[in-house]
DNA sequence: TTAATAAAAGATATTTTTGTCTTTTATTGA
DNA sequence: TCAATAAAAGACAAAAATATCTTTTATTAA
């Protein structure tokens, strides 16, 4: 290898440098999707995917199949055809954000270890099982006390942003 | 397709039913390592990666990878040959887990917002940002007020696993 | 009843994460 | 100095997550 290749190589990197969020970008996009379509069904509209996509800065394909996820699990409504769309019916806008992130990525983040052990409980507790057990109970409570609808105001007001 | 292949058959699913944890399981991994290594020192032992991967329940070679690493960063110790191994000199076992877990998964769990979005801000908030900000701000407290070396006692005492 | 619209479903592709295998380098003790 | 040991490095493989493209189905309005 010539002294110029070797300046210009680098020790391989088996770790990318390293996007490591709470939840999984699916989830991301559904919790952004979710809070966009709540507040037109405040305003009483539908919304297509494409608008949604747009306003959310996300993948429309991949953002289609996260909401035809949500609409079989019945956490979201749609219709098809000429002024269909997306959008919360009363019911649904009173929903715990907790159910789209279950929905999405599961229930391990509620319940799971920190250090990701299985059996790891009060009477067979990994080190970090009290300190992360405060952690996941303010995950717990953040999800279940934010609604689907909770944000509605502040969107149309404009005091929140969805995008990028 | 006949009756009892379509018992059988589920509709395809884009999303395994998922686990998604806090940490990477790279991370995982990581920590659990880290607090086996921590306790041996604290007896004035080293270990070898094949006992390490044993009594953490990881992939052998792929434990060998994250360590390397680790070493690379100067976070944790290592020497080769007969008598070699893994181990923390006082300093490190000083060190806070926070460091490892930024050396494993960067710092968006840090810092990062909880709907993926690059620019929220005080100024510029998604809707989660304030709740959002409290997870966050826990689990950075947690992580800063874990020393690599904590829970040497009670791994000594068996009263915490790190397996399974 | 048909054309246009928009979501649902299906198939495929790409990227990232996780995991494995082989070769090299450093260290030790005989 | 040589054989054995153990980590480091490199190359490769499998699985999961993310993303895209095409076809089908339902709905509406003209």
């Amino acid at each position: 290898m010539s002294f110029i290749d070797s300046v210009y190589t680098f020790a391989p990197e088996t770790f990318a440098d390293d996007y490591m969020a709470i939840f999984s970008k699916t989830c991301e996009y559904a919790m952004r999707a979710v809070f966009y379509v709540a507040q037109k069904s405040h305003e009483g509209q539908k919304v297509g995917i494409k608008e949604i996509a747009e306003q959310i800065n996300s993948p429309e394909p991949f953002l289609a199949k996260i909401l035809q996820k949500l609409s079989r699990e019945r956490l979201i409504q749609s219709v098809k055809g000429p002024n269909g769309g997306f959008y919360f019916d009363a019911v649904s806008l009173n929903r715990p954000l907790a159910d789209i992130v279950s929905a999405i990525d599961g229930n391990d983040i509620f319940t799971g270890c920190g250090l990701g052990l299985t059996y790891c409980s009060e009477s067979n507790p990994c080190p970090l099982h009290d300190e992360f057990k405060k952690v996941r109970n303010q995950i717990t409570h953040m999800l279940n006390n934010t609604t689907i609808g909770k944000f509605n105001m502040g969107l149309i007001k404009g005091k929140f942003t969805l995008n990028k």
